[in-house]
Formats: structure tokens, C-alpha cells, sequence
DNA sequence: GACAGGTAGTTGCAAATGATACTAATAGGA
DNA sequence: TCCTATTAGTATCATTTGCAACTACCTGTC
């Protein structure tokens, strides 16, 4: 999978052509974008607001339920979860059956902030995309996918892997 | 531009099919694939291969050429600096018409670092791209500049606006 | 030549993120 | 029942990142 280079590629290498380099800097862009709202507006997190807009509907999951949901690893779940709970925006519960298990969901103040949220964060979603047509929006979506799975697998095989060629 | 929100907002949010949601996922896939070389290898954080990618061969450049050309602020360029340093890939001189200016470039070994990593960068970009057309790929990145100006005019928006409408 | 204002870069503090190790509880056998 | 393996979630530590304040230096003006 790694092959050999040649001279032309260590004269010519420009970070700003560079393709990861152009992802990281158009996702810090849109992130910040959307983030600033809620951020700004009730100081929450982007691993607050994930865990929230989850629950928001679906009421009541284990913490569990919502890392399988949201890409975000149990850790940042549980930190989420504390610092909702501080806030007093989510309440947890322990399940009956299996008393490792947490019951979460948002409290009413949680429901009002993520209802009060929602149309902000709908907003920018819009302006990000207003001068792209329904079908460009769907290919970019699409070849994000794409993108994306290639470098999932890469990951993956890297863990396993653990590194070995010179 | 942030207008009124309907019942319907609220009930239907889902996280997975919110574009900013997808855009972060697809970014720290992307991302990490990629950082994942350089920093196994050689523990190179972001900040430091992209400081290193920018002198690779234009080299001496000041600190705050390479925020220019990193989209990086100037605490990510001190600080990857500094490690750099330590780590003996980079040295740094003070010009000596500007004594605020450093002058940086890579050291043999740093450089040596460099090259051998670019090859590695290289093929994990391409692994990345590698089942899209030219096209699709031409298509891909205009698109995300489109949606990555949007952003930061919204940006923009909010950091002059500070925060006014209910 | 001294003072105001701007620029280059650094430092320190706080929030966010990731990896690892740990505790508590359940489940499946023997 | 007891023993081991798994699972849910938490706590700890190291890294990363951002913001704001700070030092050092230069420029222009008086």
C-alpha cells in the first residue's frame, strides 16, 4: 500500500494543495460556524450539543446508546453527561434492570434550550449551503461519504497494523 | 437572516442527517488518517508537519510568514516552533534588520524528516480520493471552498454582530 | 532622542480531546 | 455458589487548542 516516491514529490509538496490540508481547514470552518451558535448563546460544547440532540426526541437512552449515535467515544459522552447534568439540562436515572446502565434525558430546561437551539443551528446549516443547488448538495454529501470510508478503512488498517515498512 | 423556526424544526431534528454534523465526522476521518503517519512515525503533531510542509523548500521564512500560509494563528507557529526545536528539526535565527524576526528553516534532519514523510502523506491522499473520478474530485473541492466561504462569512457575521436577536 | 502606537513572538490559563486504566455491575459457566 | 469474562461508565494523565495578556522591538512624530 505504501510504494516508493521519486524526487518530484519532495521538491513539489505545497500544503495548500494539499487535500487533507483543504478538508481540515473547510471543516474547522464549518464547525466554528455552527458551534459559535450554541456556544455563544448557552455555552454548550459540541460534544453537549450532540449528546442533547440525541436525547432531544428519543427521550430517555443509556449513555451507551448515545456513543453509538453520535461518533463520540464513551469518554466524551460521560463528560458531556456530567457537564449537562451541572447545567441542569439532561437528568440521569439508573436503570432497574441492569443498574450499570444510566437513564438519560433532557430535563424541561434542556428541552427548552435544544427547542430554542434548533432553529439557530437550522439557520446556519442553511447559509452554509444557500448558493449550492439540491443536487451539488447532495454530490458534495455523497463524495464526503466516499471520501470518508476510504479513510476509515485506512485507519483501520493502520491499527492494525501498527506500522512496519520502512 | 436568523428568521423564525416552525413545530415541525424541532420535532425532526436528527443529528445524523445535519450537514455540519456529517461535514465534522468527515473531517476528523480525513484528518486523522493522515496526522496518523506523520505523528507515528515521528511524533510530528498537525502543527508541526505543516510548519515543517511550508519550509520544506521555500526556506527562512519569519513566524508570521507561515501563519500566513498555514491558517494557523500565531500560538500554533510559537509553539510548534519551539517543539520543533527541541526536537532539532528546526533551527532558528534572528534576522538581523528586524530583531522581532525570527528566520526559520528546517535542519538536515529535519528536512531528512520531511522527505521521508512526504511519500507517506502522498499515498494516503491518494488511498484517499483514489475511487473518484478527476472530476469528482475537481467537483468535491470546489465545492467544499464554496461551503468553507460561507462559513466564514458567517464567521465574520457573528463576531461584528456579538450576538443580538432573539 | 523620547514617546505613542503598532508589530513579532511568547507565555500562562482554561477548555476540549484522546488514550489508558480503573470501578461497579452483570452474565455465563463449572 | 463461585470464578472468570464482559460491559457501562468514570477518573486520570498527557496533548492540543484558543484567548488574552505580556515582552521586546521597530516606526514615525514631535
Amino acid at each position: 500500500m505504501v510504494t516508493a516516491s521519486n524526487a518530484k514529490d519532495q521538491e513539489e509538496f505545497q500544503l495548500g494543495s494539499f487535500f487533507p490540508y483543504k478538508v481540515r481547514v473547510f471543516g474547522t470552518a464549518v464547525s466554528t460556524a455552527v458551534s459559535s451558535v450554541y456556544r455563544e448563546r448557552y455555552g454548550l460544547s459540541v460534544s453537549e450539543w450532540r449528546t442533547m440532540s440525541i436525547l432531544g426526541h428519543t427521550q430517555a437512552l443509556s449513555a451507551s446508546e448515545i456513543v453509538e449515535r453520535s461518533s463520540m467515544d464513551k469518554v466524551n459522552v460521560s463528560r458531556a453527561v456530567q457537564s449537562l447534568r451541572k447545567k441542569e439540562l439532561l437528568r440521569r436515572d439508573i436503570d432497574g434492570e441492569d443498574r450499570r446502565k444510566s437513564v438519560l434525558r433532557l430535563t424541561e430546561k434542556g428541552l427548552a434550550v435544544f427547542n430554542d437551539v434548533i432553529p439557530l443551528v437550522r439557520n446556519v446549516e442553511a447559509a452554509l449551503t444557500e448558493n449550492l443547488t439540491a443536487d451539488e448538495e447532495t454530490v458534495l454529501l455523497s463524495l464526503m461519504e466516499k471520501v470518508q470510508k476510504n479513510a476509515e478503512a485506512l485507519i483501520g488498517d493502520m491499527s492494525a497494523e501498527a506500522g512496519n515498512e520502512t
